[in-house]
RNA sequence: GCGCCCGUAGCUCAGUGGAUAGAGCCCCCGCCUUCUAAGCGGGUUGUCGUUGGUUCGAGUCCAACCGGGCGCGCCA
C-alpha cells in the first residue's frame, strides 16, 4: 500500500509541476508514507505540504488541500483500495483504505501461509557468533550472544537471505597449554600427589575438579603411564571435548544449530597462518621492531600500530584472528558478520586494519556488539568472578526458565542496550513473561479451530494446511463477505490488524537491514494484543451458521500464520495447547 | 586522558525526523453458565539526563557537558 500511494502522490505531483500552481522541487524518494498514531486521522498518512510549504510561502494546510484536489480526481483508479483522502490540520494528507484491500491482504497471507513475508536475495551470509573458549562453561553473557546471533540468522534467512551460522573454537593457544597446566596439578592431586601445586594464574580448581574426575573415571587406564607433557596435552584434549559437546547440547537445548564448528588448530596445521603472513609482507605492511613483527595499522585507521609475532614467538590473537577472517573472505560470502560481546569493542579497529592490508573489503565485514547482561536476584546484582566460583552458568538459568522464556528474555532489547536479567523473576517466568502471552494467543487460535472440527467435522480443519482452507472457501461469495463485522468499532479493529498483518512484511525487511531481530519481538507482542482483543469483541463459531464460521476463522488464520512465522524467527515453539 | 554503549513513568523497556511520547510489571476497581480468565475493560504515572544547534517539525540528527557501564597489553 506504501507503494501505492506514494506512486498516486507522484503523479499529483507530476500534474502540479505542469500547472506551475507550486514549486514542487522534490524527488520521489522524499515522499514518505506513515502510519498516523491516532487512527481517527486515516490508516496512512503523509506529510508532504510541510516540505514543500516553505519555498511556497503558503500555509501546510493550503497545499495539503490542493494535492488532496488532485489526488480525489485521480483515485477513481484507485477506488478498490482507497476509500477516502482527506486533510488535517496542521498539514497531513490522509488516506483511508477499503475493505477491497483488507480482501486482498489477506488473501496473500492465507495463499502465502508460512511463506507470508519472505522474499528471494542473492546474498550469502556467514554468522560466527557465541565462539565461547572451551576452557571453561558457558555463561549468561554467550546466552545473549547466542540467542541474538540464532535470531539475526533466522530473521536473515527469512527475510530470503542464504546464512551460514559459524562457531569458533579457541583450541590451541597459550590458554589451551595454561588449561593443561592446571589440568595436570589437578589431577595429580586428585591421584592423591600433592607434591603438584596451582600457579598464580592456573585455572581454579572448582572449574576442573568435576570434568577431571569424570576423565579419571573413564580413561585412568590410557592415562596411567604418561609423562607430565604428555598428561597435560592428553587432559587439555579430553576437557575440550567433553566442554565442547556440552556447549553443544546446551545450544540444542536452546534452539540452536551450528552449521560449522570452526577449530583454530587447522588453520595452524594447514598453513593459512603462514599464508596469511606472507601476504601481509609482500603488501609490504609489515615491519620488525625488538624481535617482535608489527603490523602498520596505524596506517590503516587503527590508534597505533600492533604486534603480530611477539619477541618470543609466539603468535598474538590478532595474529590468528586476521587468518581466521582471510578465511572467511576465501570461502566467497557477500557479508561477513561477527556477534561479540561489547567487551571485544576495542579489537575492532585492529582487525580492521588487518583486513584492509590483506586486501580483503572491508564493508562486506560487520561486527555487531550485544551489550552486558547484569544478572540480579531480587533486585540486587550479582557479581560474577570465576576466581570467587560466583559465575552462573547458562545450564543453570536454562535448566529454570526453559529455552522459550529464556530467548525470550534475552531477545526483546536491543542488543546495544544492557539487559538486567532478574533469575527470581525468570524463575516465577509466567504472567510476567510477555512470550506466554503471545504463545496464548498462538494457542488460544488453535483451540478454536479444534473446537470449530467438532462443530463442522466435514470440513477438516485440522488436518488441512491454510491454503488448503482457503482453496475451499475463497471461491464462497458467503464466506468471503462475513470476513469483516458490520459494527464499526468491531470493524476498525479488524482493519487495525490486518494492516499490522501487511506491515510483517516490511518489518522483516527494516528489520534484517537493520540487524535488529527485537523488533519482530515487539511486533509478535503487539499483535498478540490485538488478537486477545478481537476475540473478546467478536464472536468466530455460530453452530448455526457454517460460513459465517468460515469467515470468521479465515480471519484467525491469517493473524495465527503471523504469529506463528514471528515465533518460528524468535525460535520460540508455537504450541496449540497451553 | 581516549574510544564504544546507555540515560524515556516507581521498576524493566519499546519508540530508526512527523499529529496529544507508549507497553509490561507494580497499585486500585469491575468482568468466568458463553470459542482457553496464562485472559478482558477501566483508573493513576513523564522537566524523554542538561544546555545549545540543524529543521516547517527533534525522544529521534549534530555539538558540548553531567551521570552509569565496558574497553584501551608483545593477555586470550
Amino acid at each position: 500500500m506504501e507503494l501505492i500511494l506514494t506512486d498516486l502522490i507522484w503523479q499529483a505531483c507530476l500534474i502540479l509541476k505542469g500547472q506551475n500552481d507550486l514549486i514542487v522541487d522534490i524527488d520521489k524518494d522524499s515522499i514518505v508514507i506513515e502510519k498516523p498514531k491516532n487512527l481517527s486521522f486515516g490508516d496512512f498518512s503523509c506529510g508532504l505540504a510541510f516540505k514543500l510549504s516553505v519555498k511556497n510561502k503558503k500555509s501546510p494546510l493550503d497545499i495539503a488541500n490542493i494535492i488532496q484536489q488532485v489526488l480525489v480526481a485521480k483515485i477513481t483508479e484507485y477506488q478498490n483500495y482507497i476509500s477516502q483522502i482527506s486533510v488535517s490540520k496542521p498539514g497531513y494528507i490522509n488516506f483511508t483504505v477499503s475493505q477491497g484491500y483488507l480482501l486482498s491482504i489477506l488473501d496473500e497471507i492465507l495463499n502465502d501461509g508460512d511463506n507470508f513475508g519472505r522474499s528471494k536475495y542473492k546474498d550469502k551470509f556467514l554468522i560466527e557468533y557465541v565462539s565461547a573458549n572451551p576452557t571453561g562453561p558457558m555463561h549468561i553473557g554467550h546466552a545473549r550472544n547466542a540467542v541474538f546471533g540464532s535470531c539475526l540468522s533466522n530473521l536473515l534467512k527469512f527475510a530470503g537471505f542464504y546464512v551460514e551460522e559459524e562457531f569458533y573454537i579457541n583450541d590451541t593457544g597459550q590458554q589451551i597449554i595454561k588449561l593443561g597446566k592446571s589440568l595436570l596439578v589437578c589431577y595429580r592431586r586428585e591421584c592423591g600427589n600433592l607434591d603438584y601445586n596451582y600457579d598464580d594464574d592456573s585455572y581454579p580448581e572448582s572449574l576442573l575438579i568435576d570434568t577431571v574426575r569424570q576423565i579419571l573415571h573413564d580413561h585412568k587406564n590410557s592415562l596411567s603411564n604418561l609423562t607430565d607433557d604428555q598428561l597435560s596435552v592428553s587432559l587439555a584434549k579430553l576437557f575440550m571435548e567433553l566442554t565442547i559437546n556440552s556447549q553443544k547440547e546446551e545450544l540444542e537445548q536452546l534452539n540452536i544449530n551450528f552449521n560449522t564448528w570452526f577449530s583454530e588448530k587447522t588453520l595452524h596445521d594447514n598453513g593459512s597462518i603462514d599464508e596469511m603472513l606472507d601476504l601481509l609482507k609482500a603488501n609490504n605492511m609489515t615491519y620488525e621492531l625488538d624481535g617482535a613483527l608489527w603490523l602498520k595499522s596505524k596506517d590503516l585507521g587503527d590508534e597505533r600500530d600492533r604486534v603480530l609475532i611477539k619477541n618470543n614467538g609466539h603468535l598474538t590473537y590478532l595474529a590468528v584472528d586476521a587468518a581466521y577472517h582471510l578465511n572467511k573472505y576465501k570461502r566467497g560470502f557477500d557479508k561477513i558478520i561477527n556477534i561479540w560481546g561489547a567487551d571485544h569493542h576495542g579489537q575492532i579497529p585492529s582487525l580492521a586494519a588487518v583486513l584492509k592490508a590483506l586486501d580483503c573489503n572491508v564493508d562486506s565485514f560487520k561486527v555487531i556488539l550485544t551489550q552486558m547482561v547484569n544478572l540480579t536476584k531480587n533486585g540486587e546484582i550479582l557479581r560474577m568472578s570465576k576466581r570467587m566460583g560466583t559465575v552462573v552458568t547458562l545450564k543453570e538459568v536454562l535448566d529454570e526458565v526453559g529455552s522459550d522464556a529464556m530467548r525470550y528474555f534475552l531477545i526483546e532489547s536491543s542488543p546495544s542496550n544492557s539487559i538486567n536479567f532478574d533469575l527470581e523473576l525468570a524463575k516465577q517466568a509466567s504472567s510476567e513473561n510477555p512470550i506466554f502471552y503471545i504463545q496464548y494467543a498462538h494457542a488460544r487460535s488453535s483451540s478454536i479451530m479444534r473446537k470449530a472440527m467438532s462443530l463442522s467435522p466435514s470440513y477438516n480443519l485440522l488436518n488441512s494446511s491454510v491454503k488448503e482452507i482457503y482453496a475451499i472457501c475463497k471461491s464462497n461469495k458467503d464466506i468471503i463477505e462475513n470476513v469483516f463485522e458490520n459494527d464499526n468499532e468491531k470493524y476498525n479493529l479488524q482493519k487495525k490488524i490486518i494492516l499490522e498483518l501487511a506491515y510483517f512484511k516490511t518489518l522483516v525487511q527494516e528489520s534484517a537491514n537493520s540487524y535488529l531481530p527485537h523488533r519482530i519481538a515487539h511486533f509478535a507482542y503487539e499483535l498478540a494484543y490485538d488478537f486477545q482483543k478481537f476475540y473478546e469483541n467478536s464472536k468466530v463459531l455460530y453452530s448455526d451458521n457454517i460460513n459465517l464460521s468460515l469467515a470468521r476463522i479465515l480471519f484467525v488464520l491469517a493473524i495465527r500464520t503471523v504469529i506463528g512465522n514471528c515465533l518460528k524467527i524468535l525460535g520460540i515453539s508455537a504450541p496449540e495447547k497451553m
